[in-house]
RNA sequence: GUGGCUGUAGUUCAGUCGGUAGAGCAUCGGAUUGUGAUUCCGAGUGUCGUGGGUUCAAGCCCCAUCAGCCACC
């Protein structure tokens, strides 16, 4: 009698729960891959075509970033799954030892204009006039060719809004083609995360959790979400969501957010999250604070000598000017971009990390308390711009 | 000295039959949530070289003048 790859995948992949904050839901923990431990809460950048833009890995390495995302859609298209396989693996080919999770494809899916979803699997053009059909099968195949640590389950990511009959469709596919994924998956040393749809419906979230829970997964994420809902409607799925979610698997909530939303994300239990806002904005010239969002560009900062961040460690706070960085925005060189996704990717990282430390020590509502406080959502600090030359 | 060409936004230029000015770039602002993003959206720029004239109305026609460029002497 063969074992179930489900269970094979457990001496391989674990989650471990260290500890639920006393005043919140939020939950410390660590997650254990074949390429290493991944203390939770955390953050995942988002490294789509096999490389997080405008970082190279050794920075990633010593900014201690545990895993990063990166993309099944993309990877296929260019340069193929199969050459990454001759190539040793996506670690190897993109020289990160450290976890990585591949997206299914099924978003991308979900923001192509001209896409046709069938039974079968999801058929659209490559741009370049070229048929291709992403499937549960081909999806699984591909990540499993690519060798991440964790693959998402091919799903239909729906927009918002969504009528409950499309809604509940749509889902009872996902279903069907997550046990086409379970049965594709071959590969013990990769674990296999399914995803939650059920849009802004809570009994169908509820239902897709049992369906989910029944084919018991390593790991389970919260899909269908930041597809143009709201921060309102994201918050009542997470907080609806989230706590039916099995205690002792990641929770994973897939595309999420903005700093301030991480904390709704943690205050409801979430472990794991991956956007691409950090990077995203840090190339247009949007750099985080605690004091809230800085646009690098404004002219305030012409003259202001201060680093992005008074009290960040980053490499980019510890040796640059908020004057040199515009200079460089201004000037269109690369470093800018560099510098600016350098500190982004730090900033957010700092964030989980003092999350992390705050829930183990029962004080989670306290540090986030602590950020907005600070954090002004709208505007951060406007600059020590002193005009004296005009 | 003579003839010609040019003069309009920060910049490069467009501007029809006379109807109180537009475009690219640059600038400024906004967006961006499992990256089809060096993208997308929005805004503003003006003594139309200057002074007169004709006309209901002039960037445009006429005269003068200034500046730059070119050609000839």
């Amino acid at each position: 009698m063969t074992e179930r790859i489900q269970d094979q995948v457990k001496e391989h992949f674990n989650f471990k729960l260290l500890h639920v904050d006393k005043h919140s839901k939020a939950r410390a923990g660590i997650i254990s891959t074949p390429h290493g431990d991944i203390p939770t809460p955390v953050f995942m950048p988002v490294g789509t075509h096999g490389a997080i833009k405008a970082l190279q890995p050794n920075v990633l390495e010593d900014m201690d970033t545990k895993i990063i995302l990166s993309n099944t859609y993309h990877l296929h298209l260019a340069p193929g799954s199969d050459l990454i396989k001759k190539a040793g693996g996506l670690h190897k080919f993109m020289n990160w030892p450290r976890p990585i999770l591949t997206d299914s494809g099924g978003f991308q899916v979900f923001s192509l204009q001209k896409k046709s979803i069938k039974e079968e699997g999801a058929e659209f053009s490559d741009g370049k006039g070229k048929k291709v059909l992403l499937s549960p099968e081909t999806s699984i195949n591909i990540q499993q060719n690519l060798g991440s640590d964790i693959m998402m389950a091919f799903d239909e990511c729906i927009p918002y809004p969504a009528t409950r009959e499309y809604t509940k469709n749509s889902m009872d596919r996902t279903h069907r083609w997550l046990d086409r994924c379970i049965s594709t998956w071959n590969n013990p040393k990769q674990a296999l995360f399914g995803i939650i749809q059920g849009s802004t419906y809570n009994d169908l979230r509820e239902e897709c959790i049992k369906e989910l829970v029944a084919r018991d997964l390593p790991g389970y994420a919260i899909g269908g979400v930041s597809v143009g809902e709201g921060a309102e409607w994201m918050e009542k799925i997470i907080s609806f969501a989230a706590p039916l979610m099995p205690v002792d698997k990641p929770r994973y909530a897939m595309g999420i957010g903005n700093p301030e939303d991480l904390f709704m994300l943690w205050e409801n239990g979430i472990d794991m999250s991956d956007c691409i806002i950090p990077t995203k904005f840090a190339r247009g010239g949007t750099l985080f604070t605690s004091r809230g969002k800085m646009r690098i560009r404004h002219r305030n900062y012409r003259r202001d000598f201060y680093p992005i961040d008074h009290s960040c460690s980053c490499y980019t706070c510890k040796n640059f000017t908020r004057a040199y960085i515009k200079h460089l925005f201004d000037s269109n060189e690369i470093l800018g971009q560099i510098l600016a996704t350098t500190h982004n990717i730090a900033f957010y990282k700092g964030l989980a990390e003092g999350a992390r430390v705050a829930i183990l020590e029962d004080r989670f509502m306290d540090y986030k308390k602590e950020f907005f406080t600070h954090y002004a959502k709208d505007s951060g600090d406007s600059g020590n711009d002193d005009n004296s030359d005009d």
